[in-house]
DNA sequence: CGAAACGTTGATATCCTTCAACATGAGTGG
DNA sequence: CCACTCATGTTGAAGGATATCAACGTTTCG
């Protein structure tokens, strides 16, 4: 049971620009396969040196480093529609790893096809740039939590973030959304120790802003959430003047 | 005195892949300024709404964030080769601002130009989507350093990252490079307190890893800065050295 | 010369880490 | 069904790395 670009659930959430059948077509005939991997599985290894990009389908995963003495930071979480393994197809060599935080389907699509079809489809290259950017992005949010914000700050803004793109992808239902993190992968993301993200969360779970229940979590004051995490989305920030 | 691009320094670097006469002269026909602004300078402010794609020619700059309290966050710095505003472009809106550390000189390259571009020269689609996932891997390797490594591995860190940057663009010699950061940059880079990172450098500074003279740096003892930037080693002195 | 930006240093405060112990739940084999 | 283990979560106490505060030094530049 193949499925195919044509019946991709991802297409129909308007994540992708529109693209004409022809170039549905295109893609479909490059997509090698589709597969899936249990919670846990490595992705991507780092030194990989003949890795493939992949679509995420379906679940959740992380990118991560490690550093010699096994530290690990967490870089960002991967959702339905983002793009794996980009840095790697790029780079012939993957800086890090990928690993599968829940059960994953994975849409696997050669690279060297892919630089091919830049040429014909210009509009790819465009998204896969796109992409590509918007993962940068959450890199960057990231880094300024973990620099410049408290530790209830981070917490905040993880949860904030991950349920805005949860939303968006039409995971939401009640305020509800399936979170797949351990402590310890928050803890990996955000820069703290797992004693203290344990505590972090207690504390705003005793705020009042969510509660948790079997693998879900249920936002239960999001607007204070939001304030809490220190948003720069909302206005434009300014340096201090002296 | 109009700067082509087939005269460009960086091109003989071997920064970018060898491009066809053909191809060189599309792009030298769309680039539209080489303009050059003071140190301080703000290239792209937070929020822009109109945001053009830049080339580092010459100089240094930074990418960062500010919170709504001022606080601020280096996400990394550009060097010359580098791609300023490739988010901004992509989404129409900036969401980091870009200074220039010293005075820069920019090639200006019309967005709308470059996406059109991508379809008569994938080449060029590769480049951009490449120096992205560079730039991405840079951010990477500062979120590992700001979350999971001590104030002295990331100074550490930091220095050789950018030794090797400027080593690669031929701007070492004698194992000295213009260094134009102030130390509020490097702890807005690293996550850190202004009087720590002073600390910290002056302790590196003792520990005879470099010297600085008149905006220059000098790597007095690279093996040991590089081992001390993976993983600060416990045989190595850790009280301090007064 | 004076001001402003940048750098330096000591003392004190605090956020976060580490250590240690215990709780809880899922899975496994006897 | 129980005993066991392993992963995960929880909590208190103590220590340390880094922040904050305050003062002064140094350089640059109009």
């Amino acid at each position: 049971m193949r499925v195919t670009c044509h019946e991709c659930a991802l297409r129909a959430c308007g994540l992708f620009k529109s693209v004409t059948a022809e170039e549905l077509n295109s893609i479909n005939a490059i997509k090698r396969d589709h597969l899936s991997a249990p919670a846990g599985a490595e992705i991507v290894r780092v030194g990989d040196d003949s890795p493939e990009l992949y679509t995420l389908y379906s679940g959740w995963a992380f990118r991560f480093k490690t550093l010699p003495d096994g530290r690990r930071q967490i870089l960002n979480f991967l959702l339905p529609g983002d793009l794996l393994g980009l840095q790697a197809a790029m780079f012939d060599a993957a800086l890090h790893g990928i690993e599968a935080l829940t059960e994953v389907q994975l849409c696997v699509l050669p690279r060297r096809q892919i630089w091919a079809l830049f040429g014909q489809m210009p509009g790819l290259a465009f998204d896969v740039t796109w992409l590509g950017a918007r993962e940068e992005g959450f890199v960057d949010e990231n880094l300024t939590s973990v620099g410049r914000r408290s530790a209830v700050e981070r917490v905040a803004a993880l949860i904030v973030a991950l349920y805005k793109r949860a939303e968006v992808l039409g995971l939401v239902a009640d305020a509800t959304f399936a979170f797949p993190l351990t402590q310890q992968h928050i803890a990996d993301a955000l820069g703290l120790s797992l004693v203290h993200t344990n505590k972090t969360l207690a504390r705003l779970r005793r705020m009042g802003m969510f509660t948790r229940a079997n693998g879900s979590l249920t936002l239960t004051n999001p607007r204070v959430l939001e304030r809490i995490a220190q948003h720069f989305d909302d206005e434009l920030p300014r340096r201090p003047l002296i």
